[in-house]
DNA sequence: CGACTATTTGATAGGACTCAACCTCCGTGG
DNA sequence: CCACGGAGGTTGAGTCCTATCAAATAGTCG
C-alpha cells in the first residue's frame, strides 16, 4: 500500500497517524500489468479492492455486439471497489490502458480496516461520492456536449484530477490513451476523434507530442467544455469545525 | 413514511419489524407537489433526504447556455441523498415530471435511524449501487446506442422498475413524460423522440394512448436495446445464509 | 371556447460515421 | 543495420443519423 490512496483519503477526511499506519501496513499482493490487459471481467467474483498504484486504467462495458463504453478513467491512488461488502460479482470490466502497478486489498483486510477506523469507511463513501459526481459529468457530456466539448472536458477533467496527484509537470502530463479508446470514451468514432483534435491543435488549445499531453490554453478548454471543477470533489476536506458531540453523531452516522 | 420505502429497502436487506416500524414512526415532512417543477435545487443546501411516495420525478443538471440532461428518474419509493451525512450542497436539481407526493425526512431523522439500525443503513447502500448502475447503463446507452435503442432500453428499464413496484397494469404504466424531456433524458431532439416513438410504434413494440404506454413486445424491445435486468438489483435479496460471526463482521464492516 | 402546451409533419442542414487507403512510428529479428 | 510487421494516426469521399427551423395539428384545462 502505498502513499497514494493515503494522500487521496487525506483530501476527504483527516486521518490519525494510526490510521495512515494501518493503510500503509495493509496486506495487499502488488502486481504489475502489461497496457491494454484486462484486469477483471464483468460477472467476475470480486474477492478483494483494486488500488491502482502507477499508470491509467479504465472501467468499462462492452455490449454484445461489440460495442464498447469505457465507463471511468482510473488514476493513480483511485480504488475500485470500496463497497467490497456489498456485491459478489463486478458488473463491468477494469483494463489497464498503460503499463499499471496494481495493489489488490483482499476483503477481509478491507473490512477489518473499515470496521475498526469509522473515519476511513467514511473516505471510502466520498472516494464513491466522488465517483458518482464523475459518471454523472460524463452523462452529461454523452448526453449534451458536441464532440469539441466532451473532448475539451474530458482533458480538463484529467488535467485537474493528475494535477491534484502531481503528476501535471509544465501544463503537460502522460497520456498514453489512444484515439480508439478516446473514442470509446466519449462516445465517438475514432476518426472524428483524430480531426477533433487536430481542430483543438490548430486552435492552439492542446500540444500533443508522443504520448505527452501539454494544455496551452486551460481557461479556453474550460470554457468551451463548460467545465466547472467542483464535481471533482478535490479540495472536499472536511474542515469545518465540529464539535464532539457532533464528530460523535457523524461517527455513529456512518456506521 | 410509506411502506414504498420500506418494500425497497426489503429488496435488499431483511429488515425487524421493530426497524420496519421505526422507519413508518419516522418523522417526515409530506408535500404534493405540482408537475414540472422543480423540488430541489443545484447549490441549495442539503437539509434532508427526499422520498417520493407517488409519482414521477428526476434529477438533472443544466448547462450554461441552458441545455439540459436528466441524470435519472426517481419513482415512487426512491429517495435522493441517503449519504445525506457527507454533502452540504447538491450538484444537481431535482424536478417534479408528474404531480408527485414527497416526504422530506430531516438529516437529524436520518441520522438517527442510521445510527441504531445498520440493516437500515446497509439497505440506503444498496439504494447508491443501484442508483449508480442505472447511471452506468445510461453511459452506455448515450455513448453506444443508437435512438431506437436508447428509447427501447429506457423503456424496458422503467417497465421493470415499475413492475417491482406494481405499477403496471395489463403490461401498460402511467408515462406522464412529455418527448421534450425524454429528449433531455436519451440526448436527442424531441423531433427526432418523436419520430422513433412512430416507428416504434409502427413496428408495434409499444402503443400510446394519453398519459398511458403500453409495451405490446417486450422481447422485441429487450434485444432491440440489449437489455438485461441485473444492473437494477431488482432482486438482490442477501439471502444467503450466514454465521453469527460473518453478519457481526458485517454489521462491523458498515460502520 | 380560447390559450397553452405537446405532438406531428416537412424540408433542409450538418455533425458524426463508415470505409478504405495511406502514412508514421516503433519494436523485432534476421 | 535494415527490412518487416503491426499498431496507431491521418486523410478523403460518401452517407446516414439526428438536429434545426418552421408550421400545422391535436390535446388539455380552466
Amino acid at each position: 500500500m502505498t502513499m497514494a490512496l493515503i494522500r487521496k483519503l487525506e483530501n476527504y477526511v483527516l486521518l490519525t497517524d494510526i490510521e495512515k499506519h494501518s493503510l500503509l501496513e495493509a496486506e495487499t499482493t502488488v502486481r504489475t500489468i502489461d497496457p491494454r490487459l484486462d484486469i477483471a471481467c464483468e460477472h467476475d467474483e470480486i474477492d478483494g479492492a483494486i488500488l491502482l498504484l502507477e499508470g491509467f486504467a479504465c472501467r468499462y462495458r462492452l455490449l454484445p455486439d461489440g460495442r464498447r463504453q469505457i465507463l471511468s478513467y482510473m488514476l493513480p491512488g483511485d480504488m475500485c471497489d470500496p463497497r467490497i461488502f456489498l456485491l459478489d460479482h463486478r458488473d463491468h470490466s477494469i483494463a489497464s490502458l498503460s503499463r499499471v502497478r496494481i495493489a489488490v486489498w483482499p476483503r477481509k483486510a478491507v473490512l477489518g480496516l473499515t470496521s475498526i477506523y469509522p473515519r476511513i469507511t467514511r473516505a471510502f463513501w466520498w472516494c464513491a461520492l466522488a465517483d458518482e459526481g464523475i459518471i454523472r459529468e460524463w452523462l452529461v457530456s454523452l448526453g449534451q456536449r458536441t464532440a469539441l466539448e466532451r473532448l475539451s472536458h474530458l482533458i480538463c477533467e484529467l488535467y485537474y484530477r493528475l494535477k491534484a496527484i502531481d503528476l501535471v509537470y509544465a501544463d503537460g502530463f502522460d497520456f498514453a490513451v489512444t484515439q480508439a479508446e478516446l473514442g470509446d470514451t466519449l462516445g465517438l468514432s475514432a476518426v472524428h476523434v483524430n480531426r477533433t483534435l487536430q481542430d483543438m491543435r490548430r486552435k492552439r488549445l492542446v500540444r500533443m507530442a508522443g504520448r505527452r499531453l501539454t494544455v496551452l490554453n486551460l481557461d479556453a478548454l474550460a470554457t468551451i467544455a463548460m467545465f466547472k471543477p467542483d464535481y471533482l470533489h478535490l479540495n472536499a476536506k472536511e474542515r469545518r469545525q465540529t464539535t464532539l458531540a457532533e464528530r460523535r453523531e457523524q461517527a455513529a452516522g456512518t456506521a
